[in-house]
DNA sequence: CATATGACGACAA
DNA sequence: ATTGTCGCCATAT
């Protein structure tokens, strides 16, 4: 695969993160068929051209911590994103018990059929 | 080909 | 809660 498409790849899944939600890096490693590949995923961050649509400020770590260093400009601008669509951020992190996505769930919400086919 | 580098993660003190 | 170590893996040099 070539190294553009594993950044869409990464990208696109986090552009499924809904708001008011937040995902760890390796979740999304996970869900765009990488694993153990949080740490592509924070590359893949980096690598954000100017103008994207990608919601990165829903991507934390696994222990519900920010990445960037306290009091950092991103980590800021990360803060205040979140808190923006609801999710609490209390001293640089967020309860990943109460907003941490899951997807299947999601699944079961949109498309509760989907959870009936053993019947 | 050898090393260094991370917006990571799991785990032990 | 913090900190350090180690494993991981695509890139960068």
């Amino acid at each position: 695969m070539g190294k553009r498409a594993r950044l869409e790849l990464i990208w696109d899944a986090i552009r499924d993160i809904p708001r008011g939600s937040v995902a760890s890096y390796g979740q999304i490693a996970e869900i765009a068929g990488i694993p153990r590949g949080a740490r592509q995923v924070g590359y893949a961050l980096r690598q954000l051209p100017d103008g994207h649509d990608v919601p990165w400020h829903r991507v934390i770590q696994a222990s519900g911590k920010i990445a960037f260093e306290k009091g950092s400009r991103p980590y800021k601008e990360q803060s205040k994103r979140l808190m923006m669509e609801d999710v609490a951020v209390i001293a640089g992190r967020v309860d990943m018990q109460k907003y941490r996505w899951q997807p299947d769930l999601d699944e079961l919400l949109w498309k509760p059929s989907a959870a009936w086919d053993d019947e």
